[in-house]
DNA sequence: TAAGGTTTGCGACTATGGGGCGAAAACTGT
DNA sequence: ACAGTTTTCGCCCCATAGTCGCAAACCTTA
């Protein structure tokens, strides 16, 4: 079966897309979204039409395999393979969702059925792996942004603050953010509105050969 | 069905162990090995099975799971869905081998069966990637080796030259590496005789939070 | 219009760490 | 001894990230 752990920074914070089971196993837990691989089905189709019936797909900006869990005791009844997927849906929608299903901050999760707590766990860590030495941020963001909004979802993702003076600067080096020229209307709290940015290729690319959005502290690390 | 993607350093260069199909499909081609999964089997379970019949699994210094393939014209009868897993030996253990089987360099690779060609790149790029910011350097080495010896795996496996000085100086501070002490039988050609060095954790582990082992030219990058 | 508060933009300075280079050290063999 | 090799180590350079602080731009209120 495949499985779908779809991110998104919602009022400042990384959520995960989960829904209440509502038969056993697991009755009345949270899971995440996923279900049974259909004959001749790709992962990938596999995985986007069980999504579809949680949220407008289209919406998905970036979807990638994480790992194939195969634990035979992973799931109490039947032995099931499983290959997760990490989603990822920009800030600035809100797509609409069934009844059986919310979104939660990954950093305070209810108990999750199966090993889906650790899933969710391998989706985040995927997530801030990719911020940092490729453009994903993309998927993240609306196609433009200021740049404190954009540090806000880095901030959110990443778990750690991030400078938005460095942010700007490192990303614009590695060009992959372009100035639109635009700037924000001017914020409610006053203040001088930020200009615009936009990503510059809205498909996955890895900036260096192997750059980093680190933590604060030391190191970082080549070889010629 | 799990496949195995079975890397080691000879020669000075990386190969890959491959054996030649027996029966069609693809009869006569080169492929990587591996097989069905049993029931109630661990995918890792699976591929250590499989790969028993060619080589002593004992001697595997690493094995983790790459990705699923799910194409359904990947094999030309049937739709299967197959889970690669990369396999890592040392470079001073030479296996036995059963007749079928043999190692080819990665870089130069005979036609091979189904998508596998594409599968064995995959494996050496995640290699070449976790060599950057972790410390599986320990897979490709003997417990002991001088700088040189390292920097030589290091470029076969890379696919670049690499400086022993700035290896040695990276390892050490990263404190991936320790000095043993003892120091080489001098070399054959002559020449002073390197000190000897081992990694300090024979279990994989991320360095830092994300460092990097690059190729030649500049560009690092964080951000806090 | 002026003053105060807020957010953004930007330049200057500092610190860290990788890259390159060359000299000295340690061996072998002639 | 001396020449040839390989390793080791220190030194300097430079690219880039981190920090700081001030000026600019905008809103609100007086």
């Amino acid at each position: 079966m495949t499985l779908g752990v779809v991110l998104q920074v919602r009022d400042g914070v990384l959520q995960v897309l989960l829904w209440q089971r509502a038969r056993q196993p697991f009755k009345g837990l949270w899971s995440v979204p996923g279900g049974y691989l259909a004959e001749h089905d790709t992962l990938e189709e596999s995985i986007r039409r069980h999504l579809a019936e949680k949220v407008d797909v289209r919406e998905l900006s970036h979807l990638e395999q994480l790992e194939t869990l195969s634990d035979p005791k992973r799931s109490p009844r039947e032995w099931q393979l499983a290959t997760a997927y990490l989603g990822l849906v920009p800030s600035d929608i809100d797509p609409e969702l069934p009844g059986d299903t919310d979104w939660h901050p990954v950093d305070d999760l209810p108990p999750l059925a199966f090993d889906h707590g650790s899933i969710v766990l391998v989706g985040r860590e995927r997530l801030r792996a990719k911020l940092s030495y490729t453009n994903l941020g993309f998927a993240l963001a609306p196609d433009e942004f200021a740049i404190s909004e954009l540090r806000d979802l880095y901030a959110a993702a990443l778990g750690h603050d991030v400078s938005a003076t460095n942010l700007q600067r490192v990303l614009l080096r590695r060009e992959v953010l372009e100035p639109t020229g635009r700037q924000r209307a001017s914020g409610p709290t006053g203040g001088r509105p930020g200009s615009l940015f936009r990503f510059r290729t809205p498909e996955l690319e890895i900036t260096d050969q192997f750059a980093v959005l680190r933590p604060p502290g030391p190191a970082r690390l080549p070889v010629a």
